[in-house]
DNA sequence: TATATTTACTTGCTTTTTGCAAGTACAAAG
DNA sequence: CTTTGTACTTGCAAAAAGCAAGTAAATATA
C-alpha cells in the first residue's frame, strides 16, 4: 500500500496529486469510454504506455479506492479492474476535459459523442456513470 | 515558441497533453480563485513550486494561448499574466477537480465556495469565468 | 505429458523531468 | 549610485519516465 503525498490541503491540488500525471486519467478513459477491464487491454491503447508505468498506476488507482481487482470469471491468470464509486464520480472530469480538448486542441472525436456530451452534458455524464457501474456488476 | 507533442488523436489524451502534470492547473486554479495574475503571485502558493518550474509552464501556457502576458500598468519591470477564453474555458475542468477532491480526499475548502458549487454549478462556473474576464480587462 | 501461449507483471538501465540553491538582469526607489 | 523588487536563468542532484528484456503462473495445444 502506498501512501499518498499531499502538497497542501486545496481540493484541486490534492485532486492532482492522485490524477495529475500523464497516464492516471487516460486508464479511466479507457475503462469509461472503451470498457476496457484487464491490463493487456490498457497496454494496447493509442497513447502506448509502458507497462511497468501501467503496473504503477493501476496499484495506485487500486490504493487511492478508485478502482477494484478481481480474478476474471473465466479465467485464473486474469484479472479484472473496475471503478469504485469514487472512480465513476471521475466520470465529470473526464467529460470536461473531452470538451476542452475538442474544442481547444486538433483531436478527433466521434461526433455522435461529442453531440450528446454537447447538448445533455447532465444525461451523458450519467449515462457513462451507469455503464461504468453495470461493468461493476458483470 | 515550444511545440507540443500530442500522444495520439483523443481530446483526452490531448487535454492532459497541455494540462496533465502537477503544477499548471495550480497555477490556473491561483488566477481563477485567488486573483492572482503575477510571477511572484504565483511562487507564494501553499505548494511552493520552484521558480524554474513556474517560468517553464508560464511559458507553455502562453505558447498554448491559455494565457497572455503584459507589462504590468505600475510598473514596467512587472509582469501580468491573465486568461484567455481559452483558458477561461478550463474552469469547468477546476470545478470538477474541486467537487471531487472535496468529496473523496481530506481538504479544507470554504464552506461557501463548496455549497456554491454545489447548489449551482453552472451558475458558479459562469461567475468565476466572468471575474476571470475581467480582471483581464482591468 | 510436454511444449507453447496467454496474461500479468518485474527488473535493470538510460533518458528525461523535477526540485533545489544560487546567480543574473533590469527597472525603480532611496 | 547603491539597494530593493521583480522576473527569471543556470547548474547540479534526485526522482520519475521510458525502453527492452526477463519472470511466473495459468491455459491451450501437440
Amino acid at each position: 500500500m502506498k501512501e499518498l503525498k499531499q502538497r497542501s490541503t486545496c481540493p484541486i491540488s490534492t485532486s492532482l496529486d492522485v490524477l495529475g500525471d500523464k497516464w492516471t486519467l487516460l486508464i479511466l478513459r479507457d475503462m469509461v469510454f472503451a470498457g476496457k477491464s484487464t491490463y493487456g487491454q490498457f497496454l494496447q491503447s493509442a497513447e502506448k504506455m509502458a507497462t511497468n508505468i501501467l503496473a504503477d498506476r493501476l496499484a495506485g488507482l487500486e490504493a487511492q479506492g478508485i478502482l477494484s481487482k478481481a480474478v476474471a470469471a473465466d479465467k485464473k491468470s486474469k484479472f479484472t479492474y473496475r471503478l469504485t464509486e469514487k472512480g465513476v464520480d471521475i466520470v465529470p472530469i473526464l467529460v470536461e476535459l473531452i470538451l476542452w480538448g475538442a474544442k481547444h486542441c486538433p483531436t478527433i472525436i466521434d461526433p455522435s459523442l461529442l453531440a450528446e456530451l454537447q447538448t445533455g452534458k447532465g444525461a451523458a455524464i450519467e449515462k457513462y456513470q451507469r455503464l461504468a457501474r453495470e461493468q461493476a456488476l458483470a
